[in-house]
DNA sequence: AGTTCATTTCGCTATTTCCCGAAACATCGT
DNA sequence: ACGATGTTTCGGGAAATAGCGAAATGAACT
């Protein structure tokens, strides 16, 4: 029945309309992060996070992958909404300070002797030493 | 309180994220219309059209002027929201049966010997011999 | 002035979205 | 096995969105 030829652009283009999306995303343009992270940079339960996540997963806007028990997200490298998402960084330029205080804010979250990759992020740098 | 700076871009892209508004983009792609044959080829009511199109122009991404008692519509020449849009394009090409049944509609209603600008839009050629 | 026609605004209902906390899952460390 | 921690799913309540018809508005034509 439902087989609006429009659906998955629509379904894109839903999913980035919503500020807290957008910051996840420019969040991410910068450096993978664990889904703790992005809640405690953006001040969101998790529950709320998981589920923006869940949405940018389905439009194929970022992927994801455990690590132990930490879920990393980043920026998905397919083809189909690499250029959306070229065309709205510089759509973006006006909320820059917002942005980088967003990503100020994963860097001090982050632990600095490791990548994200291989470690359990860390709440502060100290609590890995 | 509210200054959240991606206020607009969130707009725009919620006024795109939507079927109708999208297959109204590539109606007037190719070509103005007026609000009345909009209606006509989508098979809404006009006062849906007139909300969709109210949408489209407060985030600049058409624009409207009266001509007699009829409203023209094209797509704005801003450049804030160009990109935005020629990166859309593309991504409508797995619609493209839908939008062509849109345009052959649209070109049928239109009175086929005179410019839309200044001419009232017709809705069968003959009324206009 | 009155009529007609295109358009917009309004009132309403149905549906969807957003956010949270509680509970369920999953994984690590002890 | 147990507890701790990160994540997801679920239920619900507040807010936004989409559609329509009816009524209001504006412009043209008698």
């Amino acid at each position: 029945m439902n087989s609006d030829p429009l659906r998955p652009l629509v379904d894109t283009l839903k999913t980035l309309a919503h500020p807290v999306r957008l910051r996840i995303l420019a969040l991410l343009h910068a450096g993978e992060l664990c889904v703790c992270e992005v809640a405690e940079v953006l001040g969101l339960a998790p529950s709320t996070v998981s589920e923006h996540l869940t949405g940018l997963r389905r439009t194929g806007l970022v992927r994801e992958w455990k690590v132990g028990r930490w879920v990393h997200v980043a920026l998905s490298d397919e083809a189909a909404t690499r250029p959306l998402l070229e065309a709205l960084w510089p759509l973006m330029a006006g909320a820059e300070a917002e942005l980088a205080r967003d990503r100020a804010q994963a860097r001090a979250l982050r632990c600095d002797t490791c990548t994200p990759s291989d470690c359990p992020p860390s709440r502060t740098p100290k609590e890995h030493a």
